[in-house]
DNA sequence: AGCACGCCGACT
DNA sequence: GTCGGCGTGCTC
């Protein structure tokens, strides 16, 4: 803290502050604070900075010092934006941890902590010089477009204009024209959280009286009929409600925002703005009240008791094992003992499902936040989190960020999904894995829960490094689903397939719409049909930048690249051989409800995957049709099976397994294990046993048969027997370093090269490189080099020095042009 | 991430 | 010759 000599007295130190930008820059950058500024400074406050020439940034104050540097001169920071700091000390060492960790900057961490509405900066925005005459002639053809351009919208940034010019390098062009003195050139700052303000209407408090207000709508009545129903409509929605909008009067008086004007300028409403929270919630009824089962009850006293041994647990409890309600009642106690808690969850399942259902219990005390909030609503949370408002948050992985006080306790449901993982931009972290630290930072307790937990959690629990405890009963007497595997090679023999769907599957959707009953069908494909072959001299449309078999769409008609979302027409010949003979391969979800619906007319069928859920509210409306049965039979992908609850859904049907069970990946046979055991956890009810029918191609496959027996620890057993022969151990910690360029020439002898450099530190145990399951996303090729390292054997944080270090080495001398290398950290 | 500088190939 | 693309290095 500062010493502060008294209000008349100035701080007249000289002080320098450390800050961290939000960049991906590999050091921390210091800056003079003007001693006007002094008494304002602190750790984890937003400061102005310019960095570089002109860039204007918000950066955070990692540190004050009072040593001036040595080797340069230290620009002043520009103002401080904060009263009280928006991140705390203890989150600041986050970062850096996360940045060690996962090998990347600060600044990408921090880039990915703060809600872009706290981070200003500044964009240089061109305008025309309204001095300068602008004589047309005397331009040439690029100043022409851009005046030109001008002259339609006054401000363009640096980029628009790039984008006019189709060119690069703008900047000389731009300078030259500031020089002549045709435009303006500036950096304009903007703040982007803007609280949302709201105009709330009084009535004047004259017109209590019952006689003034006769006599207002006397005259009213006929001057100003409009006005009259804006007054009457007001009083009407004062009987109900305590504070009144403009735009709800609007709305209940049909009268039009001109007649309220006037009123408001007569003085006979009062208008007065109000900051209102985005985040307002009706705090209804709080039913708190639900008896846990005896199971339940003794896995809460484990629970309980293993936090007293250990700081994480895992909670291994079947699908439908009430894992919801242990988890409500371990928040409560943390709630009255004062303290915050997040609870993490997959990005898919932060339904209005799961958030009413806690909402019920913690009322106003719950924030939600995730990635379909905008700016100025995350910031809000941040903001109520800091506050300490908000005692418990549910949210998605980047939730890990949020400036908590003191935490008590992290949930992370369903551990073993993968979205927990960011991949794109680094930093490249797995939210799970973070707020395991993140516990330990705060002396917080982790609970990791699953039905189907990760193979890295499932191994620390077996080796003590959690604790487990294990839920093997569904809640209410909700008996397991009974599966039943169907040979989609026997139903084609006996021709009692119709298109993809067995007798037995069809049988059991049939009995399920006599009962009124509903039914999920899986297909992990979205689209028609995956590829397209010609019969004649079997080409098949390839995507151009991908490589990849285009997929084709029904819907609009076009093939369509999964990865990089380029799409074609779909040609009527080949375009090879000139030949008419077309046909699709293999089939999609929208190809398994166009059949469906041709062999089931009556039914409502309806398809959710990331075509259908494209809009902002589709994946909550197809959720609320079917919660109140406006869809008989759903297909879809993975979408349908994350942790999703539906009350009436009794048939589940696989329409193909052997998608999943083929999967070229050395995690394939866990992955299949996962999905198929939540898909077919969903369906039953209580009262009514469920039904799931697996249709594959290979019924004897033994992952089958492990999820027909619900059991995972046999998965588990096998795959790490099949492991330890094969090159990625199981019990071995990996380190993934991408490599990509366009050219596959070149990318294989950068990776080659890296392997050698890496070589000479790790020995055998760098493998690779080679290309992982795809060569070829979004225009450039892959390779990867995966280091493997002995779990008990290693000290990580010297490895990653290590890595950092070839790999810096590589980045300033060998690595060649349009190369990209992106450690990928994955403790497994 | 920007932005400047400097080298190099392609064009009036 | 010059312009624009592209690699490289620097920013407190």
């Amino acid at each position: 803290m500062l010493e502060f000599t008294g209000s008349e007295h100035t701080d007249r130190r000289t002080l320098f502050v450390e800050v961290v930008l939000p960049l991906g820059i590999a050091i921390n950058y210091t800056y003079r604070v003007p001693y006007d500024l002094n008494d304002q400074i602190a750790v984890g406050k937003r400061v102005v900075v310019q960095f570089g020439k002109s860039k204007i940034y918000t950066a955070i104050v990692a540190g004050i010092g009072e040593q001036a540097p040595e080797k340069y001169e230290a620009k002043y920071i520009i103002d401080v934006l904060d009263a009280e700091p928006v991140v705390h000390q203890r989150q600041l060492q986050f970062w850096a941890w996360i940045a060690d960790y996962y090998l990347c900057n600060i600044g990408e961490v921090m880039n990915a902590a703060l809600p872009t509405a706290l981070k200003l900066a500044s964009e240089t925005k061109v305008e025309l010089n309204k001095e300068y005459p602008v004589d047309k002639t005397t331009l040439n053809d690029r100043e022409y477009l851009i005046v030109d351009a001008l002259e339609l919208q006054p401000e363009l940034t640096v980029n628009d204009i790039a984008k006019l010019l189709g060119q690069k390098t703008v900047m000389p062009i731009l300078k030259m024209m500031f020089e002549k003195g045709i435009i303006n050139i500036s950096e304009e700052v903007s703040d982007r959280y803007k609280p949302r303000v709201r105009t709330f209407i009084t009535l004047n408090p004259i017109y209590r009286d019952q006689d003034q207000l006769r006599e207002l709508f006397g005259i009213l009545e006929k001057r100003a009929p409009k006005q009259a129903d804006a007054v009457l409509a007001y009083i009407q929605l004062s009987r109900s409600q305590k504070t009144i909008s403009k735009s709800e009067l609007v709305e209940a008086s049909g009268a039009g925002a001109a007649a309220i004007k006037s009123l408001i300028e007569k003085e006979i409403l009062f208008a007065e703005e109000k900051i209102v929270s985005r985040l307002v919630h009706d705090a209804d009824d709080l039913e708190a009240n639900f008896e846990l089962s005896p199971a339940q009850q003794t896995a809460l006293d484990e629970i309980k008791q293993g936090f007293e041994q250990k700081d994480v647990l895992l909670l291994h409890g079947v699908t439908s094992a009430g894992k919801t309600q242990l988890y409500i009642r371990l928040i409560e106690e943390m709630v009255n003992s004062g303290k915050q808690i997040l609870y993490l969850l997959p990005e898919i399942a932060l339904t209005t499902h799961i958030v009413e259902r806690l909402r019920k219990y913690f009322g106003n005390a719950i924030g939600v936040y995730h990635s379909r909030f905008n700016d100025n609503e995350r910031v809000e949370v941040w903001q109520k989190v800091l506050s300490g408002q908000y005692r418990v948050v549910l949210g998605a992985r980047s939730s890990v960020f949020l400036p908590f006080k003191d935490l008590g306790l992290i949930v992370v449901d369903e551990e073993h999904e993968n979205s927990y993982k960011q991949f794109d931009p680094a930093p490249r972290y797995n939210a799970r894995d973070a707020s395991i630290y993140l516990g330990h930072m705060y002396g917080a307790k982790v609970l990791l829960g699953s039905a189907t937990p990760s193979f890295e959690s499932f191994y620390n629990a077996h080796n003590g490094k959690y604790g487990l405890v294990k839920l093997t009963e569904r809640f209410g007497g909700v008996e397991m689903p009974l599966i039943e595997v169907v040979s989609i090679t026997e139903e084609t023999k006996k021709k009692t397939i119709q298109s993809h769907f067995t007798s037995v599957l069809m049988q059991d959707i049939n009995n399920a719409l006599a009962n009124k009953e509903q039914v999920i069908l899986f297909q992990n494909r979205r689209g028609y049909a995956p590829i397209m072959l010609c019969k004649i001299c079997a080409y098949t449309p390839k995507c151009i930048n991908c490589d990849v078999s285009l997929t084709y769409h029904k819907s609009s008609g076009k093939l369509h690249c999964h990865y990089c979302g380029y799409k074609e027409d779909s040609p009527n010949i080949c375009p090879a051989c000139g030949s008419t003979q077309l046909e699709y391969k293999g089939f999609g979800t929208e190809k398994v409800e166009a059949e469906l619906k041709l062999l089931l007319p009556d039914a409502r069928i309806a398809r959710m995957d990331l075509d259908t859920t494209r809009s902002k509210n589709a994946f909550q409306n197809i959720l609320n049709d079917l919660d109140e049965h406006r869809i008989d039979i759903l297909a879809g992908t993975q979408m349908v099976a994350k942790g999703l609850d539906f009350a009436s859904v009794t048939v589940i049907g696989i329409i193909s397994a052997d998608s999943l069970l083929k999967y070229p990946d050395f995690r394939a046979n866990e992955r299949a294990y996962q999905m198929l055991s939540q898909v077919s956890g969903r369906a039953g009810r209580r009262g009514k046993q469920g039904k799931v029918v697996i249709q594959t191609y290979d019924p004897g496959h033994r992952v089958i048969q492990q999820v027909i027996a619900h059991d995972y620890v046999d998965l588990y057993n096998t795959e790490m027997t099949e492991r330890k022969n094969f090159k990625y151990p199981p019990f071995y910690r990996l380190i993934e370093i991408n490599i990509k360029h366009k050219d596959p020439e070149i990318l294989h002898h950068q990776a080659e090269a890296l392997a050698r450099d890496l070589r000479k530190h790790f020995d055998d145990r760098v493998i690779g490189p080679e290309y992982p399951l795809v060569g070829r996303i979004r225009n450039y090729f892959i390779k990867t080099i995966i280091l493997k390292f002995e779990k008990d054997n290693i000290s990580m944080p010297k490895v990653r020095a290590t890595i950092k270090d070839v790999i810096t080495q590589f980045n300033t001398t060998k690595l060649s042009k349009g190369s990209v290398i992106q450690p990928d950290v994955d403790p497994y």
